[in-house]
DNA sequence: GCATGTATCTCGCTCAGCGAGAGAATACGT
DNA sequence: ACGTATTCTCTCGCTGAGCGAGATACATGC
């Protein structure tokens, strides 16, 4: 019978909100027709666009950790959903640019705009000090889990 | 241009230590040949037999959000990994018990284990009061999550 | 006993993703 | 310039995870 501690109880809670966010994540998908990896790729796509960056088949099959051939698959599923659209890269024009549509901004807005709304607010119960504190926290155990991804 | 805020930070925060978690378990499962659906269904075998509970199938299932077909596919995966077994209930002939093998556990230690010692000496950055202040601060997200995920 | 319900499994199918490699455009060495 | 290597994307054929429908076996209420 080992000892109860704050430390195992923290590990358990990180577990648990992945688990809880992975599963919003896929049934928000499959409400909307769409397949995990397809919510993930908007993700990101939607990302880059927010910061100007351009997005390419290759570099979102990589951030994804798919081969080319499946990348193809799912860049033909959003743009048969409307989500994007190809445009050739007219600098370098092996490339193609992945556009994002004003639908996949809404849908993006439908499935963070909520959630962030209710996360926020929940912060609302904590003072600049204590989410000060939580920043520092949650930082650490990113560093910690992608050090340990590196290895 | 909206202004930076804290929160806001805390959002992209906790998506980016989720994404982090995720890519870890995908690429610890793929280094030993199983998917993501088997390390989860790993994970949550390993849970109840902690915790003691029984597993069936059908309960697996539920969990993983899989259908029975698919379930009895995973299963034999399982089985045929050699990371569990089948055990008719002899209470209910009809339900099957999921026994896990000592190799199961093996292999959860493996997955666990480093990253989970790495996690707890991070946090010995912080004082008691300031894990305290993170597990508050966890709980509240998660149950947002969850609350979310129920509507 | 018979109908109804529950737990699991089987069958046939769809489609996401892989490996291999082709095609098109660019970069580079000479 | 010119051929060769490299880079980026897409095509083809295939494997297998997961689905829907339904079969099977056991349990339980009338």
């Amino acid at each position: 019978m080992e000892q109860s501690r704050l430390p195992m109880e923290l590990v358990h809670l990180l577990r648990g909100l992945t688990v809880e966010l992975d599963l919003f994540g896929a049934e928000f998908a499959a409400r909307h027709g769409l397949h995990p990896t397809d919510l993930r790729a908007l993700v990101h796509l939607l990302d880059a666009a927010r910061a100007g960056s351009v997005v390419t088949p290759g570099r979102l099959g990589e951030a994804l950790r798919l081969n080319s051939a499946g990348t193809t698959g799912l860049v033909d599923r959003l743009v048969r959903l409307g989500l994007i659209r190809r445009e050739r890269d007219p600098e370098d024009r092996r490339k193609v640019r992945l556009v994002v549509e004003g639908r996949a901004t809404e849908l993006g807005q439908a499935f963070f705009g909520g959630l962030i709304a209710d996360l926020v607010t929940a912060m609302g119960g904590f003072g600049e000090a204590e989410l000060a504190v939580a920043q520092r926290f949650l930082t650490a155990m990113t560093d910690v889990v992608a050090t340990a991804r590196a290895r």
